[in-house]
DNA sequence: GCCAACGTTGGC
DNA sequence: GCCAACGTTGGC
């Protein structure tokens, strides 16, 4: 595969379902369940070594809770032929998989969360995908800027005040 | 728990 | 191919 420059993503998930804690523990986790075509996409361009910002949803508050990266590309989700599972999709063939995921790898839990109304405070985001108003996208893409300046605000939060 | 935003489905 | 209805996401 071509190689290009490392990319950078925001990844949803609820605290409840999968946590940065849990992938801490876990090390590693197949990205399961996406069913939206945009967010598949994305993550069908993903490449080895990326860096995902790993955000909490439907938490209180939710942010961005710490830093993952891809350790393996695209590949079909096998639980959309499972038809005990949730995610099963009877319209996505074996030959022909709808739906597709990667896999992440821990590499740092935030001391503290970083709560998404800081980020919409921060003038120099306000063009992140996941501040914008209605924005519903699981997987998405964050410019090179906008990671360094979260990991920075992230590192300036611990320090004691 | 509410509901706005938005993606998907399906009738026509 | 339009678009209303419906289901889901996710902040609050």
């Amino acid at each position: 595969m071509a190689k290009r420059a490392r990319a950078y993503w925001l990844m949803k998930t609820e605290p409840e379902a999968f946590s940065i804690e849990d992938l801490e523990r876990k090390k590693r986790e197949a990205w399961d369940g996406v069913r939206n075509y945009m967010a598949r996409n994305y993550m069908r361009e993903m490449q080895v070594g990326d860096l995902v910002l790993f955000y909490h949803s439907n938490a209180a508050p939710p942010g961005v809770a710490g830093v993952s990266e891809i350790v393996a590309e695209a590949h079909p989700d096998p639980t959309q032929f499972e038809p005990k599972s949730k995610y099963y999709d009877p319209k996505s063939k074996p030959a022909e998989p709808r739906w597709s995921l990667v896999d992440v790898g821990f590499v740092e839990r935030f001391a503290q969360l970083l709560p998404l109304d800081v980020l919409k405070a921060e003038p120099s985001l306000s063009d992140m995908v996941v501040v914008q108003k209605g924005s519903r996208l699981s997987v998405q893409p964050v410019t090179k800027e906008q990671f360094k300046t979260v990991l920075a605000m992230a590192k300036a939060k611990t320090k004691v005040r």
